[in-house]
DNA sequence: TCGGGAACTAGCCTGATGGGCAGGCCGCGG
DNA sequence: CCGCGGCCTGCCCATCAGGCTAGTTCCCGA
């Protein structure tokens, strides 16, 4: 019943650097109003590092259209031979876009890469 | 003591609903220690929203602590012989959490079971 | 008009991957 | 005390993945 007049805002800090984090936890921590997420609870809203200290330009990487499209087929787990299949292609068409892949995401196998993508922000998983 | 030239975080709301945005806004703005962004100012950390749509909350796959310390390595691309190697282990045993961690996370591959636990938020990538 | 990048196809080959099967060791709880 | 689940190891085997070289079209821009 107390849920219509303050819904308390649940604030899931989710940063790296743990002194950045724990700073912001402790200033949040005498808001009313809000309140931070235990690990793992649903959270209304989240912090998230904004810096990008690597300067690792995100979007930055450049993939032909072919290779977004073999990217985003292998974040679902894709084999090449399912790749392939879906984009009507043949197989070794799809393993060299793999390939173009791993090396331009400087990674070592599709998983690497996809986890590699997904942090530079090129897929949404 | 040198180094606290009190560094003011600098927080940028990011959320498209104005009434949610609009309350942190005035939350956090009484906050001594941190600031909000100014419009495209770069900020050092961003609030984002978290409203789930995410019906699948509380995932929290059961896990083992063994298949937790598999999946992280397996998020960074790690081989079976790399994890076998990096927790001291034979790569039949690497092996043997690799397939429990697959049929767990109901994934036809690492690379699959990567995107899934990083989706039920059982990583962070 | 020509060069070059993107997309596509192909074969070959080695190592990685995943599934199945059969065990052994250990700690907790019925 | 014994079963059970977690953890570990071994071997076999079919398939997949990734690296290699090499060739084809199409299209755009110098």
């Amino acid at each position: 019943m107390s849920e219509e007049a303050s819904p308390v805002i649940v604030v899931a800090i989710e940063i790296a650097d743990p002194v950045l984090a724990d700073r912001l936890a402790s200033l949040l921590g005498g808001v009313s109003g809000l309140r931070l997420a235990a690990s793992g609870e649903a959270a209304t809203v989240a912090l998230i590092s904004r810096d990008a200290p690597t300067a690792v330009d995100a979007s930055e990487i450049d993939l032909t259209p072919r290779e977004r499209d073999v990217l985003v087929l292998m974040a679902e787990g894709a084999s090449n031979k399912a790749i392939a299949r879906q984009l009507g292609i043949s197989v070794h068409t799809a393993k060299f876009h793999v390939a173009s892949l791993l090396a331009k995401l400087d990674a070592t196998g599709r998983t690497d890469a996809v986890a590699h993508a997904a942090r530079l922000g090129v897929i949404n998983l």
